[in-house]
DNA sequence: CATGAATGAGAATTCATTCAT
DNA sequence: AATGAATGAATTCTCATTCAT
């Protein structure tokens, strides 16, 4: 369809230049469609943005939803989100240059769509997170907070999104693998009930 | 002096809006300075952005590294670095805006230099990470990459630290903590021997 | 065309008050034109001038070329491409004005253009003057050059050119015969050699 | 005084980047007085350059009636005239420049002035020109027209001066000689009836 | 339906010019 | 008397946005 062109073409050029400096003539020719097509069908540059967004946005819940195999113990649950996950972020380079690194820039209405999405990321995580405490005894204790845990382990997995970018020759399992050494290992310790403190 | 005064403004203005939407009229209003001045001070938009971004990321390497402690072990090192750099990013909270959300949409320039500051951020993080794992014996093993391990948990950092933004009511030491919580004993189980592994 | 309209809306104001103090606001009113379609039919503001001085050194090339009428011998040679420069003149004004007053302020590539596009002029000149003299025997006698007779020939044709714009009551050939009468029998005594010298 | 040490930077300043582009900045630089102090001594940058001009026109007037010799005939008086004004050009090359270069693009007032002056040196040499021409019966002839002959020669004159400027290697006296062969010969040849007509 | 052509509104940047000391 | 510091007022140029065809 002609909306999906368009989609396209913006997703490619605002992940090159960004919201501010991606010029709507750009877009256009790059869609292969004329401006007044592009404001006829998505409105102005900023709906255009926000539908790209969410379009992504909604790509990637997806593609990551999809990934989690729910019948399984979540541990396994959330390594195979995350290899979703890089896989997305391989696939869809642009995307996620999109979601990542542009969204955030153009303040207010973005940044609270993205905010958003990544809320529901680490709504995901977190009840993951929180089942697998809840069922080991894990109380609410002062060494955790499931969404803070929630909040680093997606940033973790987002930084080392960007840097596989650039270090493409590890596989995705490897990369997830990775991420489930750093932060489960240690989720265990904290549920058995060893604990990091601070010796001074 | 004026040009502090100026660069305030500046970042101040460039947290709000992001570096192309901020504009010399309302930069100068904010700092209270005719635009001829900033001009006559700092040069075109360019280089304040640029004189704003050096000036931040000096001041918070120089928080972390006064923060650091050298002389303590590793993993007491990390934990006061992180405290610094939380203190850090609650006092300056328009500083940490514009070097984590901003400088990198510019493009080119700016991005390198930002980049440039993270790395350095990694790199010493990487320090602490490796000599720690060789203290205690961990070689090369395919579920350990030290660099990897760096770039997540810096990740994790910079996630926290937004997600501080808007919960402090946490102190600095137990977002920290939580850090350390999440990320050390993970790490110590794997100089143990101890290994997450997909069991399908 | 649109381009057409937009460089005499252009020419005319350049005539009025030189490159610096014409502003493209005023170019653009006077095209019954907008800004942006300056912009994009004919580039930035030096741009715009550069085209209207080809456009006008072509225009008076050319039209001196036509009236020049090689076939017939040096001296009505150059009453004919006199006439036809002061035709041209008369009927483009605004042209003559650019190209004499207002191409030299702006430096560099201009004064460079207008530069050559005189030079060429008196190259002409210069050809069919020494022409003239050889046929006659004229050597190279300290009392004669060239160059700098046909230096002083465009000199004083474009200061009868100005000085007619006010009295245009007298028509080009008078106006051509005056400077022929004046330089051409001067030339003439020199072929003979009568030669005028300091007395005293 | 400080008036002349301004004028004279001025002078140099307006010669070198023409009026529009002459910032007061280098002018009170290059005066080694502070900006108030032009404005102080001198008034606005249109003040100051109308100053320029008039002083240097000034000078120039003076040093050409200097040279006269009213005693001697009109030609010898003419060919005096002459070299003094290529004397002056010589040594005071941005006089010049500013004078001819640079004072005709401002437009309305500046342009009026030079008019001025240059109908000034116009109308000594008409006087001239009609005296030798009235003295040997030139009457009022078709083929001639003493002011309109005054300003070819005042224009060849000018003419010869830029060209000179890059081929200071010839004297100021053969130069002069150049335009009165060039000029007085013909000049002679009309008195005595000899016209140079089309023949077509 | 589709587009080429057109523009309004706004941003950066630069000076001539003047206070306040 | 003299100046460093400050600014108001332009001016060039760009783009998101919309007619007219």
């Amino acid at each position: 369809m002609r909306e999906r062109q368009i989609l396209d073409a913006a997703v490619e050029v605002f992940s090159r230049h960004g919201y501010h400096s991606a010029s709507m003539d750009e877009i256009s020719e790059v869609a292969g469609v004329s401006k007044p097509m592009i404001y006829s069908y998505l409105g102005a540059k900023e709906d255009l943005f926000a539908k790209c967004i969410r379009r992504e946005a909604g790509r990637l819940l997806e593609a990551v939803r999809d990934g989690l195999r729910s019948e399984l113990p979540p541990d396994m649950q959330l390594w195979h989100g995350l290899r979703s996950f890089y896989r997305f972020v391989a696939e869809y380079r642009d995307s996620w240059t999109v979601l990542h690194r542009q969204a955030l820039t153009v303040g207010g209405r973005f940044a609270d769509e993205i905010t958003m999405l990544r809320s529901r990321a680490i709504e995901v995580v977190t009840a993951l997170v929180v089942t697998a405490g809840m069922k080991k005894g894990l109380g609410d204790r002062a060494e955790f907070s499931g969404p803070a845990l929630a909040v680093a382990l997606v940033g973790a997995a987002e930084s080392l999104a960007d840097w596989w970018l650039d270090h493409s020759e590890v596989s995705d399992g490897v990369l997830a693998s990775w991420l489930m050494n750093l932060v489960w290992l240690g989720f265990n310790d904290l549920i058995e009930g060893s604990v990091w403190r601070p010796e001074e």
